[in-house]
DNA sequence: GTACACTCCGTAGCTGGGTACGGAGTCAAG
DNA sequence: CTTGACTCCGTACCCAGCTACGGAGTGTAC
């Protein structure tokens, strides 16, 4: 089936209706071309397209930057895209530095509480103090 | 200085001024005594107890969750605050697995980009093919 | 021919944690 | 007494990424 309607389209690539005319709103998805009645018909290439803005979320580009990547994509600049994630491998990392400090404090904080007989909650104490 | 404005308060913790109103409005801070004018005196204790806000905060609670701890702390019930600083702790985990995989895709696209010499952008190919 | 799912559209609301605005009142120094 | 910094208050706005609403039109299976 090369034409497809949006809920279709939607389906196939396991997101809600109103997100694929949201990325339609943004700039990501082009206006399809539409049937007497006004209704949008999909072809493959969307799919495709919409795969792919998913799949660089998942990897944790914004949808601006999605949006940036797709032009790249279409005048081939690979400088462009190899900056930009390089910038989000740079972020991605300083995000894991801080989860794995509030790892640590939180662990911490659940042992001293398990080894127990402390006079007053460890953990309340701990934030109360600073420790 | 036993008695402070909410200015004080705030550069005290390094926070501003809208903020610590905020709090107020959210239940974090109790209502203070007030001089003749209307303006907000505060004492030592606030200073602690913003500070205590903070902490935690930076521990990963959210505002919510915070609240909770605060009433934990006056009834001191230790198992309330373990059960909450283990459930963030495990939220704190799965995040950490999600951006351990997001680090390695994207570390993987950069050098795949950097070994060069293919004839589209590997980046824009990956994220095109699902690869 | 009718029932029912699907689609159209713009606009408003949600989450979390604040930040900004703006006009009025208060307070301490000089 | 004036200047300037600070404070008061409610309300609106910000970010991202959707999600919901509602009334009208359309498409299709029985």
């Amino acid at each position: 089936m090369p034409q497809m309607t949006i809920g279709a389209l939607a389906k196939a690539c396991g997101v809600g209706v109103e997100t694929v005319r949201y990325y339609q709103r943004r700039g990501l998805l082009a206006e399809p071309q539409r049937r007497s009645g006004g209704v949008r018909r999909y072809g493959t290439d969307a799919v495709a397209r919409l795969a792919f803005i998913r799949r660089a979320q998942d990897v944790g580009f914004t949808l601006d930057e999605v949006k940036t990547l797709l032009m790249l994509g279409e005048t081939p600049n690979c400088r462009g895209a190899r900056t930009l994630a390089a910038q989000k491998l740079e972020v991605v990392k300083a995000r894991l530095r801080d989860l794995q400090r509030v790892r640590r404090a939180l662990t911490e904080l659940i042992e001293r509480c398990d080894a127990g007989r402390e006079h007053h909650c460890p953990i309340i104490e701990s934030l109360a103090r600073g420790a």
